[in-house]
DNA sequence: AAAATAATAACGAACGTTCGCTTTTTTCTG
DNA sequence: CAGAAAAAAGCGAACGTTCGTTATTATTTT
């Protein structure tokens, strides 16, 4: 019982880390308290001391091994697609798809900047930055397809527009999202490599193509009854 | 002394919001203590609680008055331009301009999201229905020029899209926003409506065109390097 | 036996909220 | 317009609870 086992302390920590993790996600830092980490690790509260200094120090740790990009970098690093519209489909499916399946990923980073202003930031880009670098490289390996814009450009856009797909999924009302369908994201994804506007059009099929002037028209029509429909439907 | 002017209370009750509004942005909801609040209001702990019956009826009383939707629909609803590229470009500039103006904004929201779950949202919503419905009008006189996208799909990705430049602003390395240069906007709304990909190109001019091959070949000649020094340039 | 880990109990401080009282402001009335 | 009556607003102290943290003591692991 010894030789490849973590030592017993060491898996204490483990244990007091996912219980940090949980209650930080569904409570934020200030919303959780050192007892409940202590009762969800199994462990009273003055033990949790023998392996943290301070509940920030908790924080920290929990933020440099559980940060999303501890989780999304190798799903980048390792998308497929020889042409640079392939690779970007499969990047952004793949990053999508993981957001979605796993909410949690942003919300750490947004805990770390509403309720400390991001304090701990340059500590955690200290920390990953040798993992940032290949993926550069793999972005510049399709280079040719794409439109000559910076690197940073191409990163901070890639990422934004798919952050935000989970950002929005969060904040718009639910009768939007009910209207966009599930494909949406393949409507994301087009518009990222086409852009919205009709001029350089007939790319081939376009999903998301719907009756969406119809339903404008109908707005128009009667706003009114439009307007307490969706706000009977919001509540 | 009175007709136009405020009742007493009203006035105090405003100081309070100001108050709690820039306490709560500044160190989240739970961060901040009745205490401060009641401080920064030039008034006593007690007397808070003759204008609000708790603290979460602070919070739902700032959400309501402050929420970004107030400061961005009108911004939306007047932007200008005949062709769909032009009103394009300049609801995208409106926007971008004033979120980062006002980086409170968007910090409102994720102070929602994280500390309570949304569990105010279709509160929010609720209360704001009314104004969502004139801005899809102003959208919809516009889509002659645009592709036939739904309109759902139309107003998240827009939003979410330029939403993005708020957020990446704020968790992106220093390093890389300084890379980016000033002409990042310009790049991105150049993004939304022309897309990434190369193959419908020659629209004309290009923002943001810069030598990015080379800088990724700088990387992979000195990988270590590199890191290295984009390492320290964190902290 | 030594070192690491856990439990117990307690600390002072801060939390949101309530209370009784005084002062100010508004409204009513002559 | 004055002045009393009513209502609103503000104060200061205290409530009970919970907070993060820390000693001290007991129990396991090495």
């Amino acid at each position: 019982m010894s030789g490849e086992s973590l030592r017993k302390g060491e898996q204490t920590q483990a244990r007091i880390l996912d219980a940090a993790y949980d209650l930080f996600m569904a409570q934020g830092y200030h919303g959780t308290s050192m007892r409940q980490i202590a009762e969800r690790a199994d462990l009273t509260l003055g033990g949790v001391y023998n392996h943290f200094a301070s509940k920030e120090d908790i924080w920290v740790a929990v933020l440099l091994e559980r940060h999303p990009y501890r989780a999304v970098m190798p799903l980048l690093r390792t998308a497929e697609g020889d042409t640079a519209e392939a690779f970007v489909r499969n990047a952004a499916q793949r990053l999508v798809g993981e957001l979605s399946k796993r909410k949690d990923l942003l919300h750490l980073m947004f805990i770390e900047l509403i309720e400390f202003n991001g304090a701990h930031i340059p500590t955690l880009y200290a920390h990953i930055a040798p993992e940032l670098l290949p993926l550069f490289d793999v972005v510049s390996a399709r280079a040719a397809g794409l439109r000559p814009l910076s690197l940073p450009v191409l990163a901070r856009s890639f990422l934004g527009f798919f952050f935000s797909y989970y950002v929005t999924e969060a904040l718009m009302p639910p009768v939007l999202r009910a209207l966009m369908g599930d494909d949406a994201l393949d409507a994301f994804i087009d518009i990222y490599l086409h852009g919205v506007l009709a001029d350089g059009v007939a790319r081939g099929e376009l999903q998301g193509a719907t009756t969406w002037r119809s339903e404008a028209e109908m707005h128009r029509e009667n706003p009114l009854e439009s307007a307490q429909s969706a706000t009977s439907s919001f509540c």
